[in-house]
DNA sequence: ACACCATGTTGAG
DNA sequence: TCAACCTGGTGTT
């Protein structure tokens, strides 16, 4: 599960578990990493950093273990495997650090290599600001998001704009602010870039600290709505990711989802309605009305569940303009 | 056993 | 705009 709060909090964990000092059983029982893992076979580790998704861990002089874990990388200590679950599989395992007491392994990276230091700063330089770093400039990013004509879902996944979010969290904080995802960065008001900025230091922080994601608001949670917890998916709760044709929480409208640059984008038409504001007479790559696929589960069981309407020509052109006929359900609060 | 999906990125066409 | 890559969990035969 790694967007950014995972890769910090894996910065964290290394680094208590393995003290400036201890010289560490460095192996890659995988064999893809073997032949560096001999080379820090033996020495501590002296520092850990994480920029965005990618995890440093600092070896002095022998340089930096870059990590990416990619869309299924995983990192397990053995103080918190509960003996039972785990498998174990340890020619799976492409990294392995240990002392007599901790050990770390990980698997399915994407990247796992050792850097000299200029290499991970070459690393550093094409990442953008990252809202968990200290040094963080969100003007910066502002800079980017401000002259693009680029959605400002596709911006905020854009690692070199900002470093760290991912699906989730982009999904969320952009239905946290009631903003339509095909906003264009360029029509994008500075306020609501510097509300998202500020909301996802928050929330990836909570992320962190938590060691999984929640976005939703204290008055909106299943048990101050009195509607059932999410039974489902992976820990926290959220508002639109992953709930593609469920009842938005806050006015019933099925939640859409689209495909954007292959990857699942998830929001409600409703809470983040098209800006009809002036300016705005890009024309943006937005889905047609039909894409709801929500044949998986039973059928869209709803009130205020207007989905079809424009049964409209099947034009092949994908751009269209923000047909605005979507204002159907209204916010019962 | 097998199919499919996933909080990601890169590189080819 | 794809396909490829890395792994594991879930759901389907």
């Amino acid at each position: 599960m790694p967007e950014g709060h995972t890769i910090h909090r894996l910065a964290h964990e290394y680094s208590v578990r393995f003290a400036p000092g201890t010289p560490l059983q460095v192996t890659s029982p995988q064999g893809k990493f073997a032949e560096s893992a001999a080379l820090l076979d033996g020495h501590p580790l002296t520092a850990t950093e994480a920029h965005g998704k990618h995890l440093f861990l600092g070896f002095g002089p022998y340089g930096w273990i870059h990590i990416h874990l990619g869309l299924f990388g995983k990192v397990t200590f053995d103080d918190e495997r509960s003996a039972a679950a785990r498998p174990a599989k340890a020619d799976t395992i492409r990294l392995r650090l240990a002392t007599p007491t901790h050990s770390a392994d990980l698997r399915g990276p994407t990247a796992c290599a050792l850097l000299t230091a200029p290499e991970k700063q070459a690393i550093h330089d094409r990442l953008g600001p990252d809202p968990l770093r200290a040094d963080a400039d969100p003007d910066r990013a502002w800079q980017r998001v401000s002259a693009s004509r680029t959605t400002i879902a596709g911006l905020l996944v854009d690692q070199a704009v900002v470093a760290g979010v991912g699906n989730v969290y982009r999904a969320e904080v952009l239905f946290r602010h009631g903003i339509d995802p095909y906003t264009p960065g360029r029509g994008l008001p500075r306020g609501q870039w510097d509300a998202i900025w500020q909301d996802l230091r928050a929330l990836m922080r909570d992320g962190v600290r938590d060691n999984r994601i929640d976005t939703v608001r204290p008055e909106h949670l299943p048990e101050a709505m009195g509607r059932p917890p999410r039974k489902d998916d992976h820990g926290g709760e959220v508002y639109v990711y992953r709930r593609a044709a469920l009842p938005c929480h806050l006015c019933g409208t099925p939640v859409r989802t689209a495909n954007l640059a292959a990857r699942n984008l998830f929001w409600c038409p409703v809470c983040q309605p098209p800006s009809t504001g002036p300016s705005l007479t890009e024309t943006i790559r937005r889905p047609s009305r039909s894409q709801n696929p929500c044949g998986s589960h039973g059928a869209t069981s709803d009130p205020n569940a207007t989905v079809a309407s424009a049964s409209a020509p099947s034009r092949s052109s994908r751009t269209r303009p923000a047909a605005a006929s979507e204002t159907s359900g209204t916010p019962p609060k």
